[in-house]
DNA sequence: GTGAAAGCGCTAACAG
DNA sequence: CTGTTAGCGCTTTCAC
């Protein structure tokens, strides 16, 4: 933008107003003849002028953005989380200041990124903050709300799904099955997430008298899920592989499910049965028919922004941390063990 | 933001030293004294201070900023294509400011709010702008580049890749599998890449002697598409109804195979082969591996970055229309027509 | 209702 | 190298 725009006092020059009654003009809640508008806004229209937002921003100290920090995109659930949330923040009048937290962890330049851009909220998804980082931020005085994901520190708003609630289900079910070696593959396993859907799945499995088979790491990737697929059931002898398994999300247990039929040659569910979480679209899909936890996408949306423009309305709102129960999806990943030739 | 916030004025008071020392120790290129920024750090370390952006960027006119704007993530495609060119951009230094194109359609607002918005750049991942929308954006001087879309006016650069060829590889390689009845599945009708890839595909099967047998649209989603297998495969007779189906996305493809196997009760390859467009990573998932047409995602947002780089730098920088050659990629989704008992 | 004047927080000459 | 001085384009008192 090097070539020199026009300005409001180029407006109202042409207009034969002062340049104030240009600024009047272009605020709804300010008064102004109607004459004096429409002169404005004719001389506006033949210069091709637009109010700057920027010295907007400086002077009314507001910069109506909110930006939104989001970890990855591979996983439909959080494109689907991603533009749900952005559509309605824009619709609201905000602008969406887009942060991908980089890959090599590096999240503090992120965090002083943030702070530098005068953004009036931040919205994170599935990103885990650490106490510092979420003290910085906040104490800075700019609200943030996470989705899916908690960080240990109360000054900061958070919504979530009982993470604990479906891995208890997921655990209990897949046994309640008849399944007796019931493998767990974990997301990031630091990840708050994480690590509470698979407390709660070992607890599933305690109160129905097992414990976890074998446990792999896929962090929440497709890619490495495969791998931990191959890892997982690796043994020469069915009876010393899994005969079920809890993925830490959906995208994961879709990786094992085709792994499962496309290399190792194992049915889903009769040999292996699977359970999933978030219940993404594509998991609903015939091909998949996966079995899995749903989570209130909707409802963490519309609890998330307004909980996020409360605060930027009201700055003295306190923080909330809400958890929203999930919702087991049964569908043909998971079945009864029947006991046939091939068990023997 | 309402709390006062500390500014470079509060730093130089208590640093000892003047406003402007503040501002050169917190740029780069100024030359200060190792000693006086040492002073200028520790001070703004004391008090929190960030420089304000916003200012920054009134004073030097430029937001470094870049608009995206996206028609819808429920396409893994462009969730890939937005991520690539986000992250990308983002390490250049550059913040993003994203748009979601109303699906009402009411694409003009947007173009408004992207003009007062001050970016630097737009970047349009498979949006469609009329001429009239396009040639505001560019005589307001803001470089545009499209991707993945055409729009009939030489002032804005255009990366996209052979839909024609793309389209005409299709239609040829059915018919030459012996294909008979082949049916094209439409995304937007009227979207430039979906009449590129229909006039290719149409091409391609003359080239063979054959017509399209059946038409119908599917908008490029999942659930359209799902609607417009049911009314193409709704013939009675086996041979009434398509035994090959060219889609123009891979999102679509998909969901016609599931239809196809999980309602209609056909089978893919054999009764139905079917040809997608993009290579989204899904495609390639054993329960898929759809035969379709690789776009080369990562060349077309590697030409289309820097073009955009290009005319930020350079405003005199002439606009490129760039088409790349798209890679037939031949899975498990296509096969020669086999004569069965069920055909007769 | 309207114009004049005073900045928002910062960078960029300009002297020294 | 450093401080002083002007603004960037806009909103907002404040008189009239």
């Amino acid at each position: 933008m090097k070539r020199k725009s026009i300005t409001s006092r180029d407006v109202a020059l042409l207009a034969g107003v002062s340049q104030s009654a240009v600024s009047r003009s272009f605020s709804p809640a300010s008064s102004v003849s109607e004459k004096t508008r429409k002169k404005v806004m004719e001389a506006a229209r033949q210069l091709g002028y637009r109010p700057n937002t920027i010295a907007r921003s400086l002077i009314t100290r507001s910069s109506r953005t909110i930006a939104v920090v989001t970890y990855s995109l591979q996983n439909p659930f959080y494109a689907y989380l991603l533009e749900k949330a952005s559509r309605f923040l824009q619709q609201q009048g905000y602008h969406l200041l887009l942060f991908f937290a980089p890959q090599n962890g590096d999240f503090d330049m992120v965090v002083d990124d943030l702070i530098r851009s005068q953004v009036e909220g931040v919205l994170m998804l599935a990103i885990t903050l650490t106490q510092h980082q979420a003290a910085e931020v906040a104490d800075f005085g700019i609200p943030v709300v996470i989705i899916n994901r908690t960080v240990e520190y109360s000054g900061i708003s958070q919504v979530g799904s009982d993470n604990f609630q479906g891995g208890y289900w997921a655990g209990r079910y897949l046994a309640s099955l008849g399944r007796q070696r019931i493998a767990y593959l974990a997301g990031i396993p630091e990840s708050t997430t994480n690590r509470q859907r698979e407390e709660g799945f070992k607890a599933g499995l305690a109160a129905e008298g097992q414990t976890c088979f074998l446990y792999d790491v896929g962090h929440y990737r497709y890619d490495d899920a495969c791998d931990a697929a191959r890892r997982l059931f690796a043994a020469r002898q069915r009876e010393d592989m899994p005969d079920a398994l809890f993925a830490a999300n959906d995208l994961m247990a879709i990786a094992v499910m085709e792994t499962l039929r496309d290399e190792l040659n194992l049915t889903v569910p009769d040999n292996v049965s699977v359970v999933g979480f978030d219940d993404m679209a594509m998991s609903a899909w015939p091909s998949h028919s996966l079995t899995t936890l749903q989570q209130p996408v909707e409802q963490m949306i519309a609890r998330a922004t307004e909980l996020l423009l409360k605060h930027i309305n009201n700055p003295d709102a306190l923080p909330e941390q809400l958890v929203l129960p999930v919702t087991p999806r049964i569908r043909q990943s998971t079945a009864p063990t029947v006991l046939s030739k091939s068990t023997y």
